[in-house]
DNA sequence: GATGAATGAGATTTCATTCAT
DNA sequence: GATGAATGAAATCTCATTCAT
């Protein structure tokens, strides 16, 4: 079992099949409606009517409001690093990637399949980040550090051997997170309506991800 | 008279000097408030505290909540716009900026300006806009809809010179303002606490962004 | 068997032996916390976790919450009772107590020993009794008025043998009551953390008492 | 302008005329029905419905329930304190009472009264304060101290001129609390309906406490 | 008998808005 | 214009009690 796999099997632990049926109804409205009009917008009542359970039962599962807040968003930051926990990465690079520009457009097709799956959570992940410092902080320690760590070495990999331009690791990876974040957040949030042509807009994306961090001639 | 400098007498009648005493404090006190816990976390209570007013005084200039925060957020989508209200563009291209990179410099450094004294309604109307139809539709309409027709004009100019990649000009604007957006979210939003060098990554920004949208060779 | 000893086999039934384990440990647990936080103040649920038991289980044994009250409640009021159920008090107090003094004395003692092994359930029953005329009144009609029938008696029959004070005799045992419960709830409840030198206080208590029940000296 | 006159001038400051007349109703529906029924099971809705005002009014007023509570019972604490606050103690004595009796009698005139006018400040006070150690604290701290502190003075005062018992000052501080205590709170508390023969039994009161206090003979 | 999830009535509290002064 | 007390609808949360397992 690689790592990817035991991750998922634990989240699903968190957030899967050992949920009563209504707790189970309780999350599904919880999200659809926080997504929609925000958390603070959106009452325990509507959450109750929604799920189809008495208010009460909202308050027997989640302490408080925020209490299901957290349920709700806590766990999606560990499936947003899932990808990148990989012990051994330079093994993997080396053997998975051969360049790049695949790992790029490996990580793309990766976070659109997350996003898919997830847009309602990664949306409430999104709007309520800035107001609850309760669930910036532990995002920040735990999450975004370790991603970055795992993405500066691959970046470092590459940039020694070569293989893309010479400037600051966390401009780059500003950069790569900047363009594929774009993207995404363009086919997803802004746009969600508009069916694209997948292939050759990720065609051009890719294109000028690497056409950007294309090492300089002299190097 | 300039058409820039209409739009600006413009916005002063709506929040400048024509404004009472109290109404300049309660929309002050609204934005800080709005920007640190959000529209409907926040109380007309509170605001009226922060203002140093009666809670009465906000609705008899706003005569809801709601009304308070599209006065401070309508206007703002006019500043955003400012810029790109430029009649003669092409005029204007050839005189002022000999490349695309003068083009794009001058596009980050110009809006990074603004952001610098609109932070907090910036941050309003990247929040709340999801959550309100009203502001998103005429946002969409006029706003992004003139600033997309203007920036595309730019674009087809300078894949017309030849002077970048010939691709499609929807992705080659995603691009920039991936880029640039990507850059002032980081440098305000995401750490705001931190000091950058911003004169060096500034050209590694312009620099990943040009070498990006870098011709073809054989083009 | 005495009557006495028939009264607490009574009693034993009613909260001994023949309840269950988990019955047990309810009333424990409701004792505890009625004491601590007042009746209303306590919810069913923090019984039933204290308790280490089901809330459902509470419901099993007290079909109400205030039933569960009335259990705890009610069989104390006999307890108080019954040290002064005690059918032929002449030759009782003619063999007993050779004087008032030693009938006092033994009270005191007799009711700190009830106190020490009951202080809880009697601060429920201070405290509670005011708000559940339910528990008020039997107890005024049971317990109140045969202790007071039976101290009348005795009181009067120290009254005729001159050993103490003609005054009323609601009044006499206002007085003994009121110095007697007055020392107790000093110790008990206002006090409880101090220790204090009992042996010269009870004395000096005792003394208060006969002194200002001594009879005029010229009767 | 004697010491307790401007004491009570400063308590009506406190509950008197500076209140609203939806406060001053709101307080006295609150006394009421925690009196009747007890804080934790008196609803705001009851006290609202009461006091003929929307159940909002009362939160305008009183951040919590818990604050009514204090407003309430806190200002009592003083006014039981009142008469005990006197600066010149033995000046006072020696002028106003001739003899202990005298003191203990006014003592108990100007308790009845204090009682008379507040019987359900009292009530509530006697039974919240177990409850509610932030009540509990000041009143020990603030209240209680400083009434012993006097009390202790005048009983000193009266042992050193030989005119009562030379028994331990706390213990003859317990005697006369508890004689007077229980005589109101008999009359007050458990016999409220009962016409006394107030006078007569007055007298008796006093009559068995001084005579408990009186001097051993060869003293 | 025991459990504990579920309920729904009701408790406390918040808050945008109104209105008499 | 400005105030701030008052409102009442609605929000969050509590809790005794029921009931299917």
């Amino acid at each position: 079992m690689t790592n990817q796999e035991s991750l998922e099997q634990l989240l699903l632990n968190d957030q899967g099949e050992n949920l009563t049926d209504k707790q189970r109804k309780i999350l599904e409205a919880a999200i659809e409606m926080f997504a929609e009009k925000g958390y603070a917008s959106t009452s325990t009542n509507e959450i109750a009517k929604k799920a189809g359970v008495a208010e009460g039962t909202i308050f027997r599962h989640y302490k408080t409001k925020k209490d299901l807040l957290i349920s709700i968003v806590a766990p999606s930051m560990a499936k947003l690093l899932a990808p990148f926990i990989i012990q051994d990465i330079y093994k993997v690079l080396d053997e998975k990637y051969e360049s790049p520009e695949d790992f790029f457009r490996a990580m793309l097709k990766n976070r659109r399949a997350f996003l898919q799956k997830n847009i309602a959570i990664f949306k409430i992940f999104l709007q309520e980040i800035p107001f609850h410092p309760e669930l910036k902080e532990p995002f920040m320690e735990h999450v975004a550090k370790k991603i970055y760590t795992r993405v500066e070495a691959i970046i470092d990999h590459y940039k020694e051997k070569g293989e893309i331009v010479d400037l600051p690791s966390p401009s780059i990876i500003r950069f790569v997170l900047s363009v594929i974040g774009g993207y995404l957040i363009s086919q997803f949030i802004i746009f969600p309506e508009i069916q694209s042509e997948e292939e050759r807009d990720d065609d051009a994306t890719i294109y000028f991800l690497m056409n950007g961090l294309r090492p300089k001639m002299d190097e």
